[in-house]
This record gives structure tokens, C-alpha cells and sequence, in this order.
DNA sequence: GCCGTTTTCGGCCCGACTGTTTTCAGTCG
């Protein structure tokens, strides 16, 4: 049995529920918030760590009890901590509280009461009007539980980054078409280029807040307003997107900034550095008392704590105020450092444009190189190549490479990965390309252990190059498969492989978590779209956006260099 | 329950909005 650190924290979290539900110390409920929130995140198996028996309250947040618990949860698979609490409080009303507006006080009056502790029960006693009878509740919350319990059942999800960037642009220009608004900021996840977002988080400045607020709530798209205030609005947009409209002084915009852009973590951390220094941080500023000693811009906040500028991507309280600390902070990498696209497809497989098509694309974006990776035979669905079609595909390419030098195009496949762990076509053929891509394409629900052996044989072919989308998640839609991706990046270390960043919004994989240890085992990554037409090449920007998160650099990336250097490289 | 260059005890981020109050609790981000 492997417990998984999403399992570990899982259940922290809702030993947090309940015990929030109970009223218990909000400390200690928050200490296992945090803890949750770190495991979650942490690349590491801390179960790995258990076995090893190396010493836990090193890590940050976690102290001796919650040390032990780990190693209970990992040894035995329970928490009987958690079991403890919910022989006192029904499991559910952790459930409940997902709703908005209900939280741990309303919901244990609504089950210590009306004995309410599943969905059903509540629509029923909102409906018969027995909830506005409580202390504390009114007509407008009874109301609001039965439209969020209609909603619920709806949606739950996160948005993809790519999938918000029309709306977010749509609205700057619309709040920028204001009279008197000025320095319009979409914040947040959205900034920090998370790859999923859960709301927008807009920043504008105006002298009078009210007014902008007035014009915000009528945006076209907006069909419920959450609330309203002078300075601050909460809308939902038809397609189920919240988006949250803060008017600031423009002297307060730095502060703001920063507030709003998050994450959570980084703000209390810096928050926690103010307070050590008889300050308090605030999103209108810096105080020493009512003296403002920063607030204008974000710089000027950083440099007040001895810090450089930390990019909104690393803001996650994963070690970038020790690296800005030391001056180490990452020179991340840009989307100008990119020279070229190397996993795409055409219309001889799956893809919608032909190569011709892609090749001028490519060109188009200033591109210097691109690699033609369409499908391999075991992929029946696509019509993927076997080999006869794909040497037909290389002399075509080859001609077509005199044709638009200085660019090159590279002859390439996206290999499947067959179930033992052979690649589905012969050296011979393989040898005659100048790179390969190499997926999987079936089996995900292997063990971890068979997918990981699976990967590490095909990694010992002297052909496999890149690793396609190492983990298969599609994001909203499908788990990752189970392998054991430190082990595949020891193995891209020994055999000088590297792992794709790929660049689909749906995918996003590697995550940045393992972008970042890739990087600390000295593993390459590659950028690349996995475009099935000619306009995802300009996905391109989302790879990068997760590169920045991973603390990447120019030169951890194969695909910033030039052509000759790539060639060389390719060696 | 965690943590420490004010501390091993006594702190722990903080303001806006809503609804139900009649000065504030609860929730949210």
C-alpha cells in the first residue's frame, strides 16, 4: 500500500472541518490547514520519507504530533483522530459547508437544532421555511441556500488558464472604457499563472469606487451579483465564472497588488515578517504605526523587506523569500527565449492542417526550427504511421527542408510506448529520425510500479529522446497515471533524456512541482504545444507560464536554443 | 498544533460585505 501525500493531506483537512465544526481552537485547526496545504504541494513522498525514517518536523508546518500522525497514516492507512471526531459530528457536515455562505458555525447550528447533516434535509427545511426561524438566519439566507444547493449540482470546477484569458481581456477592456479608471490588474491565480483558475481577481484605480462598481455589475456577461459594496463587487458571469472588482487609491496600488495577486501563503508570510518587525501589512500598505512606510508600487514593498522583486509566479511560499533572501531568485525563463515547437501533429494523423500549413506557422512565429511528431501504428484510432508511411513522411520533409531553409524542419514521431515498455517502431526506422517524442497512449491503470518499469525500459532504448506528457492527466477531466516520476527523472539523468513540458491547457504536464525537481536533478526540459492545429502553437505561452512556476531557466530548456546548438545537442 | 534575533509561553494575517442585528457575528478571500 503506498498513501499517496493527497491522501495524507485530505484527511488533515477534514480533521480541520470537523473540528472547526466543533470549535475547537482556530489555531490548531489552522496548523492543519497548512500542513494539508504543504503536503498536497510537496513533490516528495512523504510516505517515502516515512520508510526512510528521516525526520519530519523539518519540514515546514509540521511539528512532532503531526509527525506522528503521518507515520500513522502511512503505516496503517487511518487517522483515528479523524475516526475520533466523527463519532461526535456526522461526516457530512463537511459536505454542507462547501456551500457558500454556510460555514463550521451555521452548519453545526443547522444539525444541533433541525438535526440537518446531508443536502436533502436542508433543501427540505429551507423549503418549509424552517431555517429563517433561527437565530442568526433570515429569509435571504434560506433563499441563498436553495439556489447554491441548485448550483452545486451544477459545477464545482476550476477553470483552465487559457480558458479565461478572453474574459479576462474582454473585461480590462471593458473596465479600462470606464471614465477615470486607470490601471485595470487581473490578480490572483490568473497572475501567478496558475493552470487553473477558480475565480478573477480585477484591480482598477478610480477616484470614486461607487461608480466603476455601477458600471462593473452591468458587464453584459454578469447574470448574478454577489455582492455590491463601494470598494469592492462580486459578480457571476453567465458561464458560471465568479469575478471579484476591487477599487483602490492609486497610492495604495502596490499594497494592493500584492495583496490580491496572493498566494495565501506568500501574503502570510510576508505578513508574519511585518508583524517581527512591529509593522502591520495590509492591503492598503506597510505601517509603522500610522506612518505608511511603503504602499505605491510592489517593488517598493519588496525592497522595504530586504527583498528583490519576486515574480508572481514564484509566490507560493516554496522557498522564494530564502532564495531572495541569498539573492538566488531564478532569472525565469520568457516566451522570447523560444526557438522553435518540438512535438506537433498534421493532417497525416490526427492533427486538423497539413505540414506545409504547420511548417509556415512556425515560420510565421518567428520560429527557427519545429518537429513533426505525428502518431506511430499502435495508435489505430488516429491512423497513426506505421513505417512505410513514415519514411514517406521524412522524404517529404526532407525536400520540403530545401525549400524553406534557414528554418529546419525535424523529422520526428511521438513513439507510443507500448504496454512492456517497447517502443511501437524498429531501431532501424527510429534511427533515421532526428528526434523522437515518446508517449503513452493506453494502458494508464497500470500499478505504479509496472508504469514506472514501463517508462524506465522504453528510457533504455537509445532512440527515446523526450518523454510526452509524463504523468497523462488531463486536468478536470482525468487522473494522472500512477508512476513514480522522481525514479523517471533519475533514469532521464542517467540516460540524458529529457521530459516534456506539454503546453495543451488541458494537460499542463509536468506540473511545476516536478518542473522544478527535474531541474534540481540537472534533468532538460522541453516546451512544447502538442498542437493538433496551427493555431495551438501560440499555446506555447502556457508551457512557459508553467516553466516560470517551476522556477525555470533559459538554459533549462532544450528548446531555447538555436538550431546548430539544438542539432549538437541532439547527439 | 506550530514556532522562536522580543518569546519554550503566548502568540498565531486582516479587512470588506452581508444579513440580521440594533452594535455585530459569520463568512470570505
Amino acid at each position: 500500500m503506498t498513501v499517496h501525500n493527497k491522501e495524507i493531506a485530505d484527511l488533515f483537512n477534514q480533521l480541520a472541518d470537523l473540528l472547526e465544526i466543533e470549535g475547537a481552537n482556530p489555531f490548531r485547526v489552522r496548523a492543519y490547514r497548512n500542513a494539508a496545504r504543504y503536503i498536497a504541494d510537496a513533490p516528495h513522498s512523504l510516505a517515502e520519507r516515512v520508510k526512510a525514517k528521516e525526520d519530519l518536523t523539518e519540514l515546514p508546518g509540521i511539528g512532532k504530533d503531526l509527525a506522528k500522525k503521518i507515520e500513522t497514516i502511512v503505516t496503517t492507512g487511518h487517522l483515528p483522530a479523524l475516526e475520533r471526531e466523527a463519532k461526535n459530528i456526522p461526516h457530512a457536515l463537511i459536505d454542507m459547508m462547501r456551500l457558500p455562505g454556510l460555514g463550521p458555525k451555521r452548519v453545526k447550528k443547522l444539525y444541533e437544532i433541525l438535526n440537518i447533516n446531508n443536502f436533502d434535509d436542508l433543501k427540505n427545511a429551507a423549503e418549509k421555511h424552517n431555517i429563517s426561524q433561527l437565530p442568526g438566519f433570515g429569509l435571504k439566507t434560506e433563499e441563498k441556500i436553495l439556489t447554491e444547493l441548485k448550483r452545486i449540482k451544477e459545477t464545482n470546477k476550476r477553470y483552465l488558464l487559457a480558458d479565461v484569458e478572453d474574459i479576462a481581456n474582454e473585461l480590462t477592456d471593458y473596465l479600462n472604457a470606464i471614465p477615470g479608471v486607470s490601471n485595470v490588474t487581473v490578480a490572483g491565480s490568473f497572475r501567478r499563472r496558475c493552470e487553473t483558475v477558480g475565480d478573477l481577481d480585477i484591480l482598477v484605480t478610480n477616484k470614486k469606487g461607487s461608480e466603476v462598481i455601477d458600471a462593473f455589475v452591468k458587464f453584459p456577461k454578469v447574470s448574478d451579483i454577489i455582492s455590491q459594496g463601494s470598494t469592492r463587487s462580486t459578480v457571476r458571469l453567465s458561464s458560471g465564472l465568479q469575478v471579484d472588482l476591487r477599487v483602490v487609491p492609486k497610492i495604495h496600488y502596490g499594497a494592493a497588488m500584492h495583496y490580491f495577486t496572493g498566494s495565501k501563503a506568500h501574503n502570510i508570510e510576508l505578513r508574519n515578517r511585518a508583524v517581527k518587525k512591529g509593522w502591520k501589512f495590509n492591503e492598503y500598505g506597510v505601517y509603522k504605526g500610522d506612518e505608511c512606510l511603503a504602499r505605491k508600487t510592489e517593488h517598493e514593498i519588496y525592497h522595504l523587506f530586504k527583498l528583490p522583486f519576486i515574480p508572481p509566479e514564484l509566490r507560493e511560499n516554496r522557498g522564494e523569500f530564502e532564495a531572495a533572501e541569498k539573492n538566488q531568485l531564478p532569472h525565469l525563463i520568457e516566451l522570447a527565449d523560444i526557438r522553435g515547437d518540438l512535438h506537433v501533429h498534421t493532417t497525416e494523423t490526427d492533427g486538423a492542417d497539413t505540414l506545409e500549413e504547420m511548417v509556415q506557422a512556425a515560420i510565421k512565429l518567428g520560429y527557427e526550427y519545429i518537429a513533426i511528431t505525428d502518431h506511430t501504428q499502435n495508435l489505430k484510432m488516429v491512423r497513426g504511421q506505421d513505417e512505410k508511411r513514415l519514411s514517406q513522411q521524412i522524404k517529404k520533409i526532407q525536400k520540403l527542408n530545401e525549400i524553406v531553409a534557414p528554418f529546419r524542419i525535424l523529422t520526428s514521431a511521438e513513439v507510443d510506448i507500448l504496454e512492456d515498455g517497447r517502443l511501437d517502431l524498429s531501431d532501424d526506422i527510429l534511427a533515421q529520425l532526428d528526434i523522437t517524442v515518446c508517449s503513452i497512449h493506453s494502458h494508464f491503470n497500470l500499478s505504479e510500479k509496472d508504469q514506472t518499469n514501463r517508462v524506465l525500459k522504453a528510457m533504455k532504448n537509445p532512440f527515446f529522446c523526450i518523454f510526452g506528457h509524463p504523468t497523462g492527466r488531463l486536468l478536470n477531466q482525468r487522473e494522472p497515471y500512477a508512476i513514480d516520476l522522481e525514479t523517471i527523472i533519475k533514469a532521464a539523468k542517467k540516460h540524458g533524456h529529457y521530459l516534456e513540458i506539454n503546453a495543451q491547457p488541458s494537460r499542463m504536464d509536468l506540473d511545476d512541482q516536478h518542473c522544478r525537481m527535474a531541474k534540481e536533478y540537472g534533468v532538460k526540459l522541453v516546451i512544447s504545444t502538442d498542437s493538433h492545429s496551427k493555431n495551438q502553437l501560440r499555446n506555447i505561452q502556457f508551457g512557459v507560464s508553467q516553466a516560470r512556476r517551476g522556477w525555470l531557466e533559459k538554459d533549462d530548456v532544450l528548446n531555447t536554443l538555436p538550431l546548430n546548438k539544438l542539432l549538437k545537442a541532439l547527439k
